[in-house]
DNA sequence: TTGAAAGCGCTAACAC
DNA sequence: GTGTTAGCGCTTTCAA
């Protein structure tokens, strides 16, 4: 590899001392226009791009923001992720994006690892922030962190007072059962997700509380979790509601992969989609339009997620006041998976 | 936000110099055993972690590799990332990712700011170096960034000498007409895929090729590039192939989502897959086993996929001769969308 | 408008 | 084994 050229070596060429230099590649004070012309013929000579390091040394404004999520091979953490990553470069940071896989060891290592690498916040979506129950050691190591950057974090976590942003698990759920019951479903079942997460939690509550309220009876073989939250999880779990002898007319998935899953179950079984059974997920990913028929599912703006949540992240580094929850509101996205009302 | 605590703070609280609090952080010499253990509680009381940007200043080693993909929202380039973290992550080296989004200016700004924050090495997957005739500007300016730091690339980048890992493509087409034809297929299209991508362009070679090894003859109607490799490409390509009077037994798509597509088509056409018409495709992403039909596709071991990269990007920054290109083995992954043979 | 010099937080010679 | 000191590459006072 060739010699990196610095700052020195853009300065000896051109004749100038260094701060002359430094002068044109910020552009914070004024210099003379045959020099400024000169020395930036050299920068462009070289290819020239000062180093980062040394200038976050100084002025600790890196420009970076941390985002730890579970998987990006997950629709709906690509999706966030993307999404952040173009609200953060139309403000000008950079993200750092790591995923901890499950791994709760993980999740601290990385949190301690942005903050050497000295991020200026740190966004935490999926993982342990996901879990009903906060993980009072986690929200310690937050609490740490928090003391030298903000945390913005999806989910929850007790102990802390990190900003949030999140579903509305409550209203995604009304949308979906007023959604179903105007298309004349009445035996709706909910399949997949963990009892120990806490969206899922909320979703879970709030299929009861609208059973109730629309005056069906609840039915416990129809309240499937399972902890996967993939196709696999969803196939076991429709699989399991298969084999009562009353069947549900509608399945309300936990997500989109789930979705998948328990349609294969439903064709295998050989009910027909959406004649004979409903299918809704949440999500809305990508995916969603790949399946067969095209499924229906309550999503959200990503867009405007990302967008919230770095703009608070952002907001939070200039030290200015930050909501302590944002909702983000669902949205019906209508296919093929749900009979036509 | 409190204050950020330095070496200094530490050295200070314990008593000692800064070169003692640095020597049990770098574990690089010997420190009193009793001073060491004062040190290091002191260090855990503040969860103090020493600030990368002043390593990194110092020793040139930023412990970062950085890595360009086209959009991560693709199930594609998320594995590839994925698997290209985890391999980074046991060599001790932390992954830069950013998107370009097909974005020319885009790719050309990244490098920079790579290079500015000073990775080390910079991995290239999709974009630019996937097309066929080699932007020649973009080689120029990688050859200014192979001046300083290695690149790897997927694809090509003709002009350049980045050491290069690939899906070995002919291979690839092999075992999916070897497959098509002792399932009985016997009219073999190819939908989708741009003319201009060069793994694209291997492919089409070959699968000409190999119809005329097989002694079939070449439809060009059955031959249908879209540029867009997701489900609507594959849309519209199929759409175009089932005007034909005479329709294809058999559908080679060029990936996963471009496959969903046509299956969509062909069923609304009242095609029953794979009795009337077999659908088989490239890249083997988890989508493949999410539609119905599950997808048979050809694939590639994508651990070892990241980690041949990865590992050609750490050996070229310690300054190892590393191949100039590394073909990778296709795989094939049977499922359901083909007849039983 | 420019240059000299201090210093960001750290590591690594170099002395002791 | 430990402290002192010189930088890493840059920005930013402070003088001139």
């Amino acid at each position: 590899m060739g010699k990196v050229i610095t700052i020195c070596d853009i300065a000896k060429e051109a004749g100038v001392s260094i701060s002359t230099v430094s002068r044109v590649l910020t552009g914070n004070a004024r210099v003379k226009d045959d020099k400024k012309q000169r020395i930036q013929e050299i920068i462009n000579k070289y290819d020239f791009h000062p180093n980062q390091l040394a200038r976050g040394l100084i002025q600790t404004k890196t420009m970076q923001i941390g985002i730890i999520t579970a998987d990006v091979c997950n629709p709906y953490y690509s999706a966030m992720f993307v999404s952040c990553e173009k609200a953060a470069n139309s403000l000008g940071y950079t993200l750092l994006l790591s995923d901890s896989f499950g791994d709760r060891r993980k999740e601290f290592e990385l949190l301690e690892k942005m903050i050497s690498q000295r991020v200026e916040a740190i966004i935490l979506i999926g993982g342990l922030v996901d879990e009903l129950v906060t993980d009072t050691e986690f929200a310690e190591k937050v609490n740490l962190v928090t003391n030298q950057i903000p945390v913005i974090v999806t989910g929850r976590l007790d102990g802390t007072n990190c900003s949030r942003v999140n579903i509305d698990g409550n209203r995604a759920m009304e949308l979906v059962m007023e959604y179903l019951i105007s298309c004349r479903y009445k035996k709706i079942a909910f399949a997949g997700g963990s009892p120990t997460v806490k969206f899922t939690a909320e979703l879970r509550a709030a299929y009861h509380k609208l059973l109730k309220s629309y005056g069906f009876s609840y039915n416990p073989a129809f309240d499937v979790p399972n902890e996967y939250y993939d196709e696999n999880g969803g196939y076991a779990a429709m699989t399991q509601i298969l084999k009562e002898k009353e069947l549900p007319d509608a399945v309300i998935a936990v997500n989109d992969l789930t979705a998948a899953g328990v349609m294969r179950a439903a064709t295998e079984h050989h009910l027909r989609i959406p004649d004979d059974i409903g299918i809704i997920s949440f999500d809305n990913t990508y995916i969603a339009p790949l399946v067969t028929p095209q499924l229906t599912s309550v999503g959200y703006n990503y867009a405007e997620y990302g967008e919230t949540i770095v703009k608070n992240a952002v907001a939070a580094i200039s030290g200015d006041g930050v909501p302590h929850e944002t909702l983000i509101e669902p949205v019906l996205a209508v296919r093929q998976s749900c009979r036509v009302r």
